[in-house]
RNA sequence: GGGCCGUUAGCUCAACUGGUAGAGCAGCGGACUCUUAAUCCGCUGGUUCAGGGUUCGAGUCCCUGACGGCCCCCCA
């Protein structure tokens, strides 16, 4: 397991008994399903450290003081005018006081709270303002053109200015479009540049101000070195956008050894997580909100889904097809090797299980989970659409004795999945409805003949066993020498309004009897014909 | 220009630090007095993208190449 591989690594090359686990986002927008990635990753790193006895503690930051760079689809647009602002002191688009980084960062954190993971929050405007980054400004100030010279070195970038230090605008109040013009160890002087970027424009004052407490910010490769330094950061993965050669991580990795004189956090470079299906309706195309993903997955298979794949490998989730049944089936594998349930013949495949098993337990929500019986998801979701079949007693049968309250609780959590896979992203071949209404449906005289038949047969008695009634079907089919497609075909077209559907007998005699008769009446009476 | 990942059965994918290539689905066959989604059993099916190399042994490690997906060289 990959979350072993790593952690081991980390004892290995860096004995220690405290490390701090980081990861970090800025909250400009409805946080995308790909930052979860990250959660998990970081979540099971802790969770592993402090597994073997280590203090491990997982911190979360919101990136807030950074500018408003763009505007999502889903913010109104005279919020373009805060462009340039810290997200920290732009208003949320819902109103009601907090900010607009807080609304987008904390809904996130509601996220990451259902799958398990709880790591310590942190606002980087607020490590501005209270001067937890002062020695770190003065730093990068007195520095600075050593900081722009690695900054060039490492990513071969010619760009003329990438200035460490981006005071806040006295005049505007922007912090994206100012530049730094000078600085004599106590104030800098600055300019708020209506051309400095393309996506906000500077007001053109110019002024001086002390960039401490909250006056200014680190450009963010510098500010990401910082982060390390003063938090003590040991262990932050981050996505491939960040880990490219020369990209980001590489300068800041130079600027926090150099600069900053301390060790770069052991990196993990992960790959991205998409999810595709339904597509938001985003100009871009792509950005399904982290919400979304606990809306289809409950929390254990949501983690799941993210922790089974090796970090280095990209995860394209698309719900639809028969994706969360799969899904479900290799969940249950891990679960089965986790409680032991089954036994490896080969060495080989005890190697196997004990990676299932150490799967399963990473994606644990929430503290132990209990052993339960589990139904087979597709199982699960077929029996939800069979008329009067109660999913529990056919579980309690199953499992060959009553269910336990973990039974049912895993049962129930079952249903959720399935009721809404159904709903949304279930592949036609497993979902089928009992038509209300007679469909328009187009049988031959033999086939309408054969449910006249069938309809004498279920008259016959009060109350039928499925496997009875089938029985008497396949009677009925080969008496009249019918082909088992026409008759089968006839009763699911009658019923379901398709050509096939679940076993017949038992199907027809989960359905209400009196319904049963009147359907197969109507539509060998040839109402419709 | 640079970087990451992938390519394994018809499909979707597994396979710990190299040690007999496996599942699910599909297909085929069978059991249950029953070809048509609730159970169970069996079978078929692979030159592991190609070509080199290391090794007693390579899906796995190294090199080269092909194809596919993505990222960076704006911002963060």
């Amino acid at each position: 397991m990959w979350v072993d591989v790593i952690v081991e690594d980390i004892l290995a090359t860096r004995p220690a008994d405290r490390y701090v686990v980081n990861d970090a986002k800025s909250p400009s927008g409805p946080i995308h399903v790909g930052s979860l990635r990250g959660v998990v990753l970081h979540d099971c790193v802790a969770r592993g450290l402090q597994a073997r006895g280590r203090q491990a503690p997982f911190l979360y930051g919101f990136d807030d003081y950074d500018p408003m760079d763009s505007r999502p689809a889903s913010v109104p647009a005279e919020f373009d005018r805060y462009l340039g602002m810290p997200l920290s002191e732009i208003p949320s688009p819902v109103g009601g006081g907090a900010s607009y980084a807080r609304y987008f960062g904390l809904g996130f954190a509601e996220v990451w709270t259902k799958i398990g993971a709880q790591p310590e929050i942190y606002w980087t405007s607020e490590m501005y303002k209270s001067g937890r980054f002062n020695d770190a400004i003065r730093i990068a100030l007195d520095r600075a053109d050593e900081l722009i010279q690695i900054d060039r070195e490492i990513s071969g970038s010619q760009k003329a200015e990438r200035h460490p230090i981006q005071p806040l605008c006295e005049s505007c109040g922007r912090i994206g479009t100012t530049v730094v013009t000078g600085w004599d160890g106590t104030l800098v002087a600055y300019e708020c540049r209506p051309d400095k970027v393309a996506w906000a424009r500077g007001c053109g004052h110019h002024g001086r101000r002390s960039p401490l407490d909250g006056g200014s910010k680190l450009q963010y490769k510098a500010e990401w070195a910082a982060k390390w330094w003063i938090l003590g950061v040991s262990v932050e993965g981050a996505g491939k956008d960040h880990m490219t050669k020369g990209g980001s991580h590489d300068v800041a990795a130079v600027m926090c050894e150099r600069v900053f004189g301390c060790r770069t956090p052991v990196p993990i470079p992960y790959e991205w997580f998409l999810v595709g299906g339904r597509k938001m309706s985003t100009s871009k195309g792509v950005g399904v909100p982290a919400g979304e993903l606990v809306e289809i997955l409950r929390p254990e298979l949501a983690r799941f889904l993210m922790v089974r794949p090796h970090y280095r490998q990209q995860i394209n989730f698309d719900p639809s097809g028969e994706t969360v049944p799969t899904l479900y089936d290799e969940y249950d594998r891990a679960a089965a090797a986790y409680f032991g349930e089954v036994e490896a013949k080969t060495p080989a495949e005890a190697d196997l299980l004990r990676d299932h098993s150490r799967t399963f337990y990473f994606s644990r929500a929430d503290g132990e989970q209990a052993k339960a019986y589990r139904m087979r998801f597709a199982k699960v979701a077929y029996l939800m659409q069979m008329p009067s079949v109660t999913v529990e007693e056919v579980a309690a049968q199953e499992k060959g004795g009553p269910l336990t309250e973990a039974d049912r609780v895993e049962l129930r959590a079952r249903m959720e999945d399935a009721r809404r896979w159904l709903q949304s992203y279930a592949p036609d071949q497993y979902r089928f409805q009992v038509l209300s209404q007679l469909p328009a449906v187009d049988l031959t005289p033999a086939q309408r003949e054969f449910l006249a038949h069938l309809g004498t047969i279920v008259a016959e008695r009060d109350h039928w066993d499925g496997e009875a009634l089938h029985e008497r079907i396949h009677a009925l089919k080969n008496e009249m020498r019918l082909p088992p497609k026409d008759a089968f075909g006839s009763i699911y077209l009658a019923f379901l309004g398709k050509a096939s559907g679940p076993q017949a007998g038992w199907f027809l005699a989960s359905l209400d009897r009196g319904f049963v008769l009147a359907r197969l009446r109507e539509v060998s009476g040839g109402v419709r014909a």
